[in-house]
Formats: C-alpha cells, sequence, structure tokens
DNA sequence: ATTGACAGCCAAAACGTTTTGGATTAGAAT
DNA sequence: ATTCTAATCCAAAACGTTTTGGCTGTCAAT
C-alpha cells in the first residue's frame, strides 16, 4: 500500500490541501506546518504519484523517442551514446524517456498519434529523418513540439540539429584528391534518408572543385550496416576497373569495405583509399585507422533534448536550427597522411 | 482539446459507463450501442487518456530499464539490439518503455525506488548485473518485478536471462590449447561485474583442464572499450616475455587488442592469438575475423522482456532462470582454424 | 466598535478513466 | 395481477493529485 498525501494529511491532522501546498513550498502555509509535513513525508517514505500529478496536470513530463527499426532488428554503435545524451539530459530536467520501435510504414504516424493523443508524452524526438518525412509533417500539422536529428527537403521551418554532411563529404573529397586519388567510388545510405542526399551531394561538389566527376555507376546505394559495407564495396572491386578509392557515407560500411579491399588482397592506404563518416570509436583501432569525419553525437544527443524541453517550457530556443561544422580526422586509410585539409 | 469519453458520451446521448463498457466490450450493452459508440469514437478521433486509465487501474503499463552509466556516456555496440528486443516484446503487449540513465553508486537506488513509488512503472529490466547487486537486493526486498539479464553472487532466486561465460571460456581455453598457444592472457571486465568473474573462471578452468595455468600477471581488469583494450594489450605485448595469446573477455577489447598487436608489427593469427566474447556485427569484418563466444543479445532482449511480461500478468514464467548455452565461432584471430571445438 | 489587512488554513472541484451496485423496462412464467 | 428473468443502462465513487475560491481569526489602524 503506497503512502500518499492523504496519509500524511491524517498523520499530521492537516487537510490534504495544506499538505500539498506545503509539499510545494506556498507561501500561504506556516513555516512550522511546512516542516512538520515535511518531516512527516520522509519518515513516511511518501513519493509522489506521477500518474495522478500528471494527469492533473494534462503534462506528462515525459519526452517520446520512436526508433525507425528497419526490420525486427536495430543496429546502431552511434546508438547508445546518443541515448545517453537525451537520457542524461532529460532526466536533469525531471523529465522521463519513452522509448518504443516502430518499423517506417503507414502504421508509423499512427503510433506517434496514439502517444500524442493518449498523453504519454509531451514532445518527440525525432531520428533519421527522411528526405520526405511523414512523422514531421504530422507532428508539425498536429502541432506537437519536436526537434529533429536532421533535416528534410523542403522548407525547413521546424527545430533540428545536424552536421553539415554537404561540408563534410567535401572535406573528403578534397583530402582525397590531395592524396592523388582520382577514380572515386560512393556508398551511400539509402537514398531516402535526407542526409544520403547532403552527404552524396557533398562527395560530388567537392570532387567537381576539383574537375573529377562522380560517375553513375560508381555510385552505390548501401543499407549502412559492415556486411552490407562488405558487400558493396566487394562489387566495385571486382569490376574490370576498380575505383582507387571508396568513400562510404558512415563508418560502420566503410569497415566493411576495408574489410572487403583486405580479403581480396589489397592494402587500404596503399591499393585503395577508404573513408568514412561519424568516427565512431571504432574508427580509430581499425587497420588501418579510418579517416572519417566527426560527428559529436553525445552532444547532439544533449543539444536536441535541450531544445526540446525549452520547447516544452513554452519558450523559445535561443537557436532552433542548429547546423553543426563538422571536422575532417585524418587516420590513414587513405595513404600517408599529409597535412589535414583543414 | 482532446477528445475524451465524455464527449462520446454527450454525442451520442449515453452514460459515460455505458460509453467506457461498450469500447471495452462488456456484454451488458446493447450491440446496436455498441456499433455507436464504436462509430462515434472513431469519428471524433478518440484515443483514451493512458495517465487516467493507469491511474484508476493503478498499473502504469511501463516497463523500467536503467542504464548504468559509468562516467556521462555510456557506449556499447551490443545495446542498441538488446533495446530493439525489449522495445518489440513490450510494445507487442501494449507495454511502453521508460528509459533512463544512472551511474552506479548511492543514488541508484533511490533512482529505482523512485520510479517505483512514484508509479512509474510496473516492473524492471536489469542490466549489467554486479557480483553484490544493491538493485537486485533493492528489488527482491521491495516485492518489485524484475528479470535480470545476467547473474550475482550467492543465492540466485531471482528470475535471470545469462549465458554461460563459464562454458563459452572454456571453449576459448581448449581453442586457443587445440592451435598450440600454450602462454595465455586474459583481460577481464572491471571485476565487480559478475559476468567477469564467471569469464574469467572459464577460462581457468579451461587451462587447468590442460595444464596450464593463467599466471596472475597475465590477467589485467581492463574497462570493456576498444580503447581500454589497446591499451592493456600494450602493456602486455611491451613485457619482456609477451604472451603468445590474449583472451579478452568481450569484442572491443579484443578488437583494441588486435589493433595494439598490429601497431608493434605483429601479425595476429600467426605471431599472437586474440579472442573476444559477444560477437559483435563487427567481430565477423576486423582483420582478422576475430574468433570469438556468440552471445544472441537480441533474443536475449526478447526472453527478457517475455519474462517480465508474464512476471507482471501475475503468471509465473515456465523458465524464470535461463542459462544459455555459447557457441564458439572460429574465424582466423588464432590462426589457421583446425576442426571447430565443438 | 468598525474596518482592513494579513496569515493560515481548507472544502470542493477537477483531471479522465473504470468499477460497483443498483435501476429500469419488457416480456415470460406463475 | 404478481413475480421472475434477462437485457440495458447509469449515478456515483474511486484512483491521487493540484488549484480555486473561499473561510477564520488576529492584530493594527481608524
Amino acid at each position: 500500500m503506497a503512502v500518499t498525501i492523504k496519509d500524511i494529511a491524517e498523520r499530521t491532522g492537516k487537510s490534504i490541501t495544506t499538505v500539498s501546498r506545503a509539499l510545494h513550498d506556498y507561501d500561504d502555509v506556516a513555516p512550522e506546518t511546512k516542516e512538520l509535513v515535511r518531516r512527516t513525508a520522509l519518515e513516511l517514505g511518501y513519493e509522489p504519484n506521477r500518474l495522478a500529478q500528471r494527469l492533473q496536470k494534462r503534462r506528462t513530463e515525459t519526452i517520446g523517442l520512436i526508433l525507425p527499426t528497419f526490420g525486427p532488428r536495430f543496429s546502431d554503435p552511434f546508438f547508445s551514446e546518443f541515448l545517453a545524451g537525451i537520457g542524461n539530459t532529460a532526466a536533469a530536467a525531471g523529465y522521463d524517456l519513452l522509448v518504443s520501435t516502430q518499423a517506417p510504414g503507414p502504421a508509423e504516424i499512427e503510433a506517434y498519434r496514439r502517444k500524442v493523443q493518449g498523453h504519454q508524452v509531451d514532445g518527440f524526438i525525432i531520428v533519421r529523418t527522411r528526405r520526405q518525412d511523414a512523422r514531421i509533417d504530422y507532428l508539425r500539422r498536429a502541432g506537437v513540439p519536436f526537434v529533429a536529428f536532421g533535416r528534410t527537403e523542403g522548407i525547413l521551418d521546424f527545430p533540428f540539429v545536424d552536421e553539415d554532411g554537404t561540408l563534410g563529404m567535401r572535406l573528403v573529397a578534397d583530402h582525397l584528391v590531395a592524396l592523388g586519388w582520382r577514380r572515386i567510388a560512393c556508398i551511400t545510405p539509402p537514398m531516402e534518408l535526407m542526409f544520403a542526399h547532403y552527404r552524396l551531394q557533398g562527395l560530388r561538389e567537392g570532387l567537381a572543385a576539383h574537375n573529377i566527376s562522380l560517375r553513375p555507376e560508381d555510385i552505390i546505394e548501401g543499407d549502412l550496416t559492415q556486411r552490407g559495407g562488405f558487400r558493396d564495396a566487394g562489387r566495385l572491386l571486382d569490376r574490370s576497373e576498380r575505383p582507387e578509392a571508396i568513400a562510404a557515407c558512415n563508418d560502420l560500411m566503410a569497415l566493411g569495405a576495408m574489410s572487403a579491399a583486405q580479403s581480396r588482397g589489397l592494402v587500404v592506404g596503399r591499393d585503395l583509399a577508404v573513408t568514412g563518416f561519424d568516427d565512431i570509436p571504432m574508427a580509430e583501432h581499425s587497420h588501418p585507422p579510418l579517416t572519417t569525419v566527426h560527428q559529436p553525437i553525445y552532444e547532439i544527443g544533449c543539444m536536441v533534448t535541450t531544445m526540446l524541453l525549452t520547447l516544452l517550457a513554452g519558450r523559445t530556443p535561443e537557436q532552433s536550427q542548429v547546423l553543426l561544422q563538422p571536422r575532417l580526422v585524418v587516420r590513414s586509410s587513405c595513404g600517408s597522411s599529409p597535412l589535414p585539409t583543414t
């Protein structure tokens, strides 16, 4: 039997109202009463029933995060850090984090709707934005507060945090070209993901600036996994004239690509250059260490959460559209490293 | 303004009671009335207020997961898969998942207490069990349903799922010895974690069976990270007489160890054997591919959740203490692979 | 003696449900 | 005509809070 505010009321001989107000430090309660109430609350091990509080306040103090799981599983070396960022920030503000899973598709926005209308969450954090993102359309239309990690196509009139993938891949292009690599292939994320678009575009622009063009047959749409990277790089490498460099759009695929190269007897950094994107912990200790673009994922988790929290508090974040400047991390997967390009 | 049961009552001209009972398919409601109520509910886009339901039912339909974040961050390549397992299983049963973060220490069980007493969760999933685990002591004492991924020291009178780490490392030992490696070192997890204990013990027993003893100076307590594995393996390898094999207690540290070896010009699989534990996706594509012990992490997530859900339904799981049999995945990080030992 | 100000307290309503314990009606059985 | 049954329905209480709009008493100022 949980102890309620009513128990405290009985014990102290005060009314429920007074107890509630004492606990919230209202100033129409006598200091001695406050003291008494607080002491008994502590003695009894009172803990407010959040459900009741939330029902009455009509706020859930909970933020939602729905993982777009493609297939039953969901693997993302990123994810635990991102979640830690969200979790810590939310906890510090007394907010809960409700996590669930839902594959993209028609049922998806229904899942969002239910959480909102069922008063389970006050707002959302959106991850893995897509070029046309029904989730964002819905939340915007419904007036539900949210912050996205990533952008979409079209007018960007919603709050987001993103890293400038275009710039990131331009740095990659510069780096590759500076080291003498010319024939460059790219393994992209699934193209419906918005960041796939930005990153591919960045590579294209970067190469174009050096009068190199990215040939259509050198672009392969990957699936973000290491296994996929292995497979796709294999296809690239088994062609009659293989590319000199593979720019993968994330580290996992880059690692897979390195693996594919090595299993064909190629020495990465000498016979083939490979680059990644994300700078996951793994990238530092691969062989050879992977040249990649850093993304401060924990901090991004903190940022989106902070923004969402100020939104929920009814205020406007000082910055509601954040585009982070990427940093190229030069290691040795593209050969002997010259001066870093930044 | 959200639509409530009251709105439906007004619209249909029925009472609140009847609407509620119609929606729950009670059989003291006329079929036509049910039909009418349901139609208007749909028309109005009614979605029950979970807070109100839960308050009234005194069940939160939510399971809690508190990540033991050491330091602000928390990195675990495992984790997203495990979480997907939990999330999918919970969602299928209509349960929510509340995730938060809390560093181990005195504040930790207070965090659990608050969630329970504040009626935020009905039960918990416990991860990274420790030899003496205050969380489990508390939950057991408080009579809160929970299922642990991992065991503890002492009497195991609580529900858990675990993989038999002792057996797993015995397989590793057999494998190493069979390939001719004799002087074997081990990098363990932090020793307060229970699985550290089991795995180390397994290695020790396995070697003992071949009359090989694990020397105290060849055991290093690591931190489960790749960077830590790199550092610790480095210490091992820089000694005057270096070990012939390094059995790391998880894949991340094993990968770090391989990296350390390679950066010292050693060829893994020839000059040094390395083994891991977990079989993370990465292990398959490392260079050389890592011999390790498989752990079906997604399935474990599903299992613990299923068990917790039956516990919450007031029933007893058919199996409440599950010890999974590990499987050695032989790849090439220990040299040319002979017949697998299982 | 009134009035006013203030400090301290509290009853009741509200949040949106579910459940309890009937109430009402119509028709069948006596 | 009365009683019984079955089929429908519903008012009110309850879950544990917060908030509204008071009330009561004391003291100081008039």
